[in-house]
DNA sequence: ACCTGAACACCGTTCAAGT
DNA sequence: ACCTGAACACCGTTCAAGT
């Protein structure tokens, strides 16, 4: 009963970006498969009531939509005119995995749900449709191989028999299997 | 307050079995990313209280990780013997692939819950990469790529351009794309 | 327009108490 | 050994009430 009733006198309500930003510091911030970001906490870590969400978010789904918006906005953008198919597709491949990367638990986030999924993803996804035709006969069927591997290299999800919590492979070792792929989508005898 | 507060007189308690039935029942009926399956869901379910669970399981965890061995036991059984290392790979990435398709809210709840990840899937991985050693200069990076591709392919993540909810490719679009990765693999010019 | 508290229907898990 | 109710610390979301 600290605060007042009512709409406070300043600004000290809060920011779309603001919520955009924060959200994105608590997912970060957690190991917990996407668990680590809830409007209550988001409210809480904001100084907010949780219901001083809904006026800037539609709700928890569409926050996790908004995030992966601005995650994913650079994918796209400002790709280099007259690079050859097969180079664009490496292109947007690897930004994608290094934003996948860059905050897996978001991934994870929209993977427990589902009505999270649109926005900037879709268009990804269209893009390389529309270049992968041009190089294959199976165009949808590499289409999905290259973005699951996206996907699950970019995630923490436990598989080496080292240490439970291992690494997701960097930059590096993605190259390196992006390119074996590419290669064995591209020319090849049979 | 309807139910005694001690041990039944009789076996009206739960089983295990019990338990793990109901639980893959729950998680199937969802569509919610794997949150369909919830301690106290459960239980109502089983006309029994939250915590009556605790005595037959560790925690959520350990629930998804029974049921995990479950879904999962008969991957690695019985596969015919003097099968070529190539056959062997396939067969077992089929099956496999069929059970994430099977019970794809499973899979999704412990990508949500990376303390359930263990047990027979280490040994699917395990035996993926022994085989695997024998048919590539590159084997972790070709088992990752394959059991990515099983995963992605079996869950029903929304991706295509048709219906949001656009069921997971069948048993035979997966052996499509998994011959395609295989043949990729195997012998190549370069 | 924006924030509030109270409420509803949920979570996982601990703990002492029963038989 | 197994089940219980009560409790603790959480969830997302609706709704009427405030300014």
């Amino acid at each position: 009963m600290r605060r007042p009733r009512g709409r406070p006198a300043q600004g000290t309500g809060v920011t779309r970006d603001a919520i955009l930003t924060t959200a994105l510091t608590l997912l970060d911030e957690s190991e917990s498969g996407g668990k680590g970001l809830s409007m209550r906490a988001l409210a809480n870590r904001l100084g907010v009531t949780p219901m001083s969400l809904y006026h800037h978010v539609e709700d928890y789904a569409g926050l996790l939509r908004a995030l992966s918006d601005t995650v994913y906005a650079d994918v796209l953008k400002d790709i280099e005119a007259g690079l050859a198919c097969h180079e664009e597709v490496r292109e947007i491949l690897i930004r994608y995995h290094a934003a996948v990367r860059r905050h897996p638990q978001l991934t994870l986030a929209i993977f427990a749900t589902p009505a999270a999924f649109a926005g900037v993803t879709r268009e990804i996804t269209d893009r390389l449709t529309g270049l992968l035709q041009t190089m294959t006969t199976e165009p949808l069927l590499w289409r999905d191989i290259l973005i699951d591997h996206a996907h699950g290299s970019g995630l923490p999800v436990a598989r080496d028999d080292d240490a439970p919590a291992a690494p997701p492979p960097d930059d590096h070792d993605y190259r390196r299997a992006l390119d074996c792929l590419l290669s064995a989508l591209g020319p090849r005898r049979q």
